[in-house]
DNA sequence: TAAAAATACTCCATAGGTATTTTAT
DNA sequence: ATAAAATACCTATGGAGTATTTTTA
């Protein structure tokens, strides 16, 4: 019968495509590696590599071999992990992803907040664009990831932390008032200032002015704080998150105009395998999350021997689980 | 890190809770058994299994382990399918369920149709209950299974294979004409002779006759033989399957009359695994049945090198496939 | 010639077998 | 006393390491 170390060091070498790098990957040397892949090949009863001089290519079967073994192995690590994380809700540790339009104004505020919590985890952030986020939850490097709804992985599960509304950031000397509400049609007419490629949250800027002005740098600016440089020098205007203009709308030379309902705005949620065996622990994080940006009351004061809050319940209606 | 091997030895200890039987079933001796699981509760960190004398219970940790080592098992048994059968689809052993309603009348043409066109398909057949299928098909212990749509487990695929009307047998002596079709809502006045609980057909023939008499057996027959001769005797009557009547209505004492439109019946699919790397196979396999049974034109003479058919592709048009 | 994978061999960890003990009814 | 699981101990398979060879660009 295989086994999974034979699975393990298979997805290694379809992945790096070299026996001996997927060795190096598996903490194993050369030769150990390429027999358990030729004794995996002869249980198989089929050729999973080629062999080529140079290069290593998965035959058609043998993608669809490693495709199944990620699958394999993921649901395997669950296995470990639901096991490990048993009885003992947010501890050990915990691989979250953030979105960089989001993570530099939670987490100062979640973060503590967490620790304060639940001083036995320990989070290991990765702040990169939604893509990456899905691509390394799928691979089980991350756990969680807090994104903007929706997402499209079919095998990852979401549940709505909190709306995020727009606000439109102008120079001071914009004539519009800062305290009379704006239509967010009207923005059409403003010359946007747009994250580079890549960040959601550009997409979603450019679906809400759809057929307005490109922005004023062709290639979009690489932060929320570049583009608020920007700004306040003139060259544009920009749609600001509202969890950001918290903390970068105190610019002297910007003014902060919100919108008219509807609002424009994004929704935030929390992302994971739909397989995720720590699922009652990211419901335990959403609300702590919820709670600690002020989105939601915090949980009523628990009785004595701690029970898990009322959010701590799978599919409770507090936390809506919505399936991709 | 655990292996495929731990979790084969505990998904036999969590199904028939006895560690000297698991240990059988696995072919191993009982310490051999004991000491595997033993390592995997260490590397898990929790205890799988309430050691009681006299009986062995899951902890809840450990109905949940069992719960997911049986989809990695699944899974991990795909993975051998998908490569064993690679190019040589219908080969080697095909585990088929059938329901008793179906197989003794669609088996002795389908199964020589089968034999002659792929000689190197050996099928193991399995005739029971729709229940007993569906749970059969979830542990790998079948491949696909014929069964009357729709069936119930989310994580079956069904394809259809054909639709299988209704006929209402009548003791010959009964007065309405046979040649003239009768209405569905008349059967309410008949005395309905059914099969024994579990039967889909008896929930089926109840559900057109929602508010009819019942029937004269109260336990209900073991076989739609046994209901004919009791329809023969003149005990009542009872609805027939067409692809029946073909074979059981030829009795002198039975007449079989057919109902107008809307006619009732059964919708004859063929379900699968979601997840089964054989659904290919099982696409040629629903044509073929289709064809020796009449319900379809044989396919068109395949171009020399004998590629597959039009059928193998899957989704393709002629295989509608309905999930769940 | 160089780089990469396969082969040869050696060693030891461990899975599994047999025999026995422990445990609880 | 019995039945079942755990323990002790032994053996052998095989997984992994080192060294070496083969292969091909």
């Amino acid at each position: 019968m295989i086994t999974l170390k034979q699975l393990r060091y298979f997805e290694a070498l379809a992945r790096v495509r070299h026996f001996g790098r997927a060795a190096q990957e598996c903490a194993v040397t050369q030769p150990a590696l390429s027999m358990q892949i030729r004794d995996l090949e002869a249980r198989l009863g089929v050729d999973l590599v080629e062999r080529r001089p140079g290069e290593v290519v998965l035959t058609p079967i043998g993608a669809e071999v490693a495709r199944r073994a990620e699958s394999v192995l993921a649901e395997a690590r669950d296995i470990v992990d639901v096991a490990r994380h048993h009885g003992r809700p947010l501890t050990g540790r915990l691989g979250l992803g953030v979105i960089p339009t989001l993570a530099p104004y939670v987490l100062p505020t979640v973060l503590p907040a967490l620790q304060r919590r639940h001083p036995d985890l320990s989070v290991e952030l990765r702040e990169t664009q939604t893509r990456h986020l899905m691509d390394e939850l799928g691979r089980g490097m991350l756990d969680a990831a807090m994104v903007a709804l929706p997402v499209d992985p079919p095998d990852v599960e979401t549940m709505v932390l909190f709306e995020d509304p727009f606000v439109l950031a102008v120079p001071a000397d914009d004539p519009r008032p800062a305290d009379g509400p704006i239509e967010a049609a009207s923005i059409e007419r403003d010359r946007l200032i747009l994250l580079e490629e890549g960040h959601c949250l550009r997409d979603q800027a450019l679906a809400v002015c759809a057929g307005g002005r490109r922005d004023a740098m062709g290639l979009g600016a690489t932060s929320l704080s570049t583009v608020m440089q920007l700004v306040a020098s003139g060259y544009g205007t920009t749609l600001l998150p509202q969890v950001a203009a918290d903390a970068e709308g105190h610019n002297p030379h910007i003014k902060l105009l919100s919108f008219t309902a509807p609002r424009p705005g994004r929704t935030i949620g929390l992302a994971f395998r739909k397989t995720s065996p720590r699922k009652a622990e990211f419901c335990v994080l959403a609300s702590l999350v919820c709670e600690a940006l002020g989105f939601c009351p915090p949980p009523p004061p628990a009785p004595p021997p701690q029970p898990a809050p009322a959010q701590t319940r799978q599919g409770g209606p507090e936390a809506a689980l919505q399936s991709n």
